[in-house]
RNA sequence: GCCAGUGUAGCUCAGAGGUAGAGCAACUGAUUCGUAAUCAGUAGGUCGAGGGUUCGACUCCCUCUGCUGGCUCCA
């Protein structure tokens, strides 16, 4: 379905069919425009401002006194729904431009007068439905009738053009679908979403939690977050060690003078007050670089030394405004598994090729296996030579091109101090996440002077490497909580084994495995309380423990233990060596499927 | 930071200008039990914090703080 135009100049006929993401943009954006209609209807004197379709749906921005509340959406919807039945035409109209000016000034549509002035050639594309008229391009659908499965999903605050010092519209969401399954299913995720939010997650687990007392947006992470985190940091470092990375360690303060010298003070608007101590000032960190820098001008480098590659699990601190913060995966205190690399350029695409490597092989291993890659190249607003970008932009795409990715190239969207390559993983419910991002910087390299000696005894300047390839550990946490749903796999579980005794008589039976098991490397617990098996059983399921070993008097006898699996259920007696020496090849082999 | 919503027991949630209630969890006792909740009893709240209005505020008003959904920004 499409719009019909009985245009002259426009004898392209879009057949859209439904199928297609252009249909479900058009659908949406159609949607928009009753939600318009209806708002108009309902409440006179709201000026309109955009409306587009979005990727789950669409939304409308308006401009009034009284904001909306969640009562007027209800009263929103069910005027939609009372135009859609009335299956009023849609029509595009072209107007000149003086006519539309003047359409929309008579009917008091100030921001559509301005977006016409702004944007509007000489004849002005409208869409017309009954009394509602609107600036569009389209397409549309071609009455109200074909808008039948939406549904409004919040309201919220949005600034008029984006700019936050511009006026405050009030912009409400809705989505829609052509079929009623769509919007079930749609509507269903959202469900589903909400269920493996790791913020409830989290609490349910013991996992970590906030304070108010503390302060938003500092995390405290608890033993079995703790645990979860000390696996990842383990798996993490073998695998530097492998890709012939070092390690650091730097403190999370420093003279204010260094962060003026790295031009912190003067680009970054994140960074927390300093605090005065003797007379000096310091300045927490919200970035490892300089300390990774001075390390390396900590002595006189060769190009021998090259590459230099140096890791931190570095702790930092970000001044984040309050409305932004979100669980794990937006907090003002964290840790970032960062990593300089200080190289030559012929250097330069073998570096970023094993760093993209690097980072794939990790994220694999987590069981994330879809990305969006991106790669950024220089914005108008940028430091360091020309020369130098070109090369290194080069050498990043040649090194994306090798690794096989897809890739998009967002032109001009890289940092003022060097184009990057960002990689978003995918997670079960198909959301993308920023992970890794590998940048250039050509702004510390020139500011804290870097120089190694070269073949011909003279000084160069290093290329410097900037990446973190989870991102930060709590984001990345958040992350694998909602991928897994906090059943997470075997090699990761806090605790990956629970014993529990039928009755008290199998105690001392079921504390010998438990500490055979922790003897050998792996995370057992025990529960020795005084209840029942099922309820036992219960709260291990509701802990999402993968494995669960149920011992009485047979098991006592036999020298076994009962196996039930997390999720799946009871699967009989296994002999205890046996199966020890699999649950710890699962670990090894960091197994993301329960293989027993 | 901005717009809107929200904060009642550890958790989920009722209630309401006259000093708070349920279920689960916790604790105590009984039960020694075979794959997702045994029974009974007890205790638990400065109703997010501070200020104001009122004879009286958990309830109304203001400020702050946390959280939620967005905007803007970002690992």
């Amino acid at each position: 379905m499409g719009q019909k135009t009985h245009l002259e100049k426009d004898k392209e006929i879009h057949l859209n069919y439904e199928g297609s993401a252009e249909a479900l943009d058009t659908l949406r954006h159609s949607s928009a425009h009753l939600m318009a209609h209806a708002v108009l209807d309902l409440f006179p004197g709201t000026q309109t401002g955009i409306g587009p379709a979005v990727e789950d749906g669409f939304f409308y921005d308006f401009l009034r006194d009284k904001p909306f509340v969640p009562e007027d959406l209800e009263a929103i919807e069910k005027k939609m729904r009372q135009i859609a039945q009335e299956d009023i035409p849609i029509q595009k109209v072209v107007f000149s431009k003086e006519e539309a000016l003047r359409l929309f000034q008579e009917k008091g549509q100030e921001l559509k007068v301005e977006l016409i002035e702004e944007k509007g050639n000489k004849e002005v594309t409208c869409y017309k439905q009954g009394s509602f008229v609107d600036f569009c391009l389209g397409p549309h659908v071609p009455s109200t009738g074909h808008i039948k499965h939406f549904k409004l999903l919040s309201v919220s605050g949005a600034y008029w053009k984006g700019d936050e010092k511009g006026k405050q519209l009030q912009r409400i969401y809705g989505t829609s679908f052509f079929k009623k399954k769509d919007l079930d299913a749609y509507l269903t995720l959202m469900e589903e979403a909400k269920k493996r939010d790791h913020r409830k997650l989290g609490a349910e687990l013991d996992l970590f939690s906030f304070n108010e007392n503390l302060g938003a947006g500092l995390v405290l992470w608890h033993p079995k977050g703790a645990t979860v985190r000390h696996v990842i940091e383990n798996y993490w470092w073998e695998e530097h060690i492998k890709d012939g990375y070092g390690f650091l360690y730097t403190p999370h303060l420093a003279k204010l003078d260094v962060w003026r010298k790295s031009g912190h003070t003067e680009f970054y608007d994140a960074m927390y007050p300093p605090i005065l101590s003797e007379g000096i000032e310091y300045e927490i960190r919200p970035m490892n670089c300089p300390f990774h820098v001075m390390v390396y001008n900590s002595r006189q480098r060769s190009y021998r030394d090259l590459p230099l590659r140096w890791a931190e699990m570095g702790t930092v601190y970000r001044y984040e405004r309050s409305g932004v913060l979100h669980g794990l995966m937006r907090v003002r205190g964290f840790t970032q598994d960062d990593a300089h690399i200080f190289c030559r350029a012929d250097q330069l695409e073998e570096e970023i090729k094993k760093v993209i490597f690097l980072a794939l092989r990790l994220l694999k291993t987590f069981g994330f296996k879809d990305y969006d890659v991106f790669l950024s190249t220089r914005p108008e607003k940028h430091v360091g030579k020309l020369e130098d970008w070109d090369k290194a932009t080069q050498a990043l795409e040649k090194a994306l091109k090798q690794t096989g990715l897809e890739f998009r190239e967002d032109e001009g969207e890289g940092v003022f101090y060097g184009p990057k390559i960002d990689i978003k993983v995918k997670d079960a419910l198909n959301r993308s996440w920023q992970c890794t991002t590998i940048q250039l910087d050509f702004n510390l390299a020139e500011r804290f002077q870097l120089r190694y000696v070269g073949e011909d005894g003279k000084f160069h300047s290093p290329f410097l490497i900037h990446r973190a390839l989870l991102g930060s550990l709590e984001r990345f946490f958040g992350i694998l909580i909602e991928h897994y749903k906090g059943n997470f796999p075997f090699w990761i579980a806090p605790v990956q084994v629970i014993i529990i005794p039928i009755a008290d008589r199998h105690n001392d039976y079921a504390s010998t495995l438990d500490k055979k098991f922790k003897e050998n490397g792996l995370r057992s617990q025990i529960d020795l309380r005084r209840e029942k098996v099922g309820y036992k059983i219960r709260d291990a399921e509701i802990q999402k423990i993968p494995v669960l070993l149920i011992v009485g008097d047979k098991e006592v006898t036999n020298g076994t233990a009962s196996l039930r699996i997390h999720t799946i259920g009871d699967r009989g007696e296994i002999i205890i060596d046996e199966f020890l020496d699999k649950l710890k090849e699962m670990s090894k082999n960091k197994s993301l499927t329960v293989n027993l």
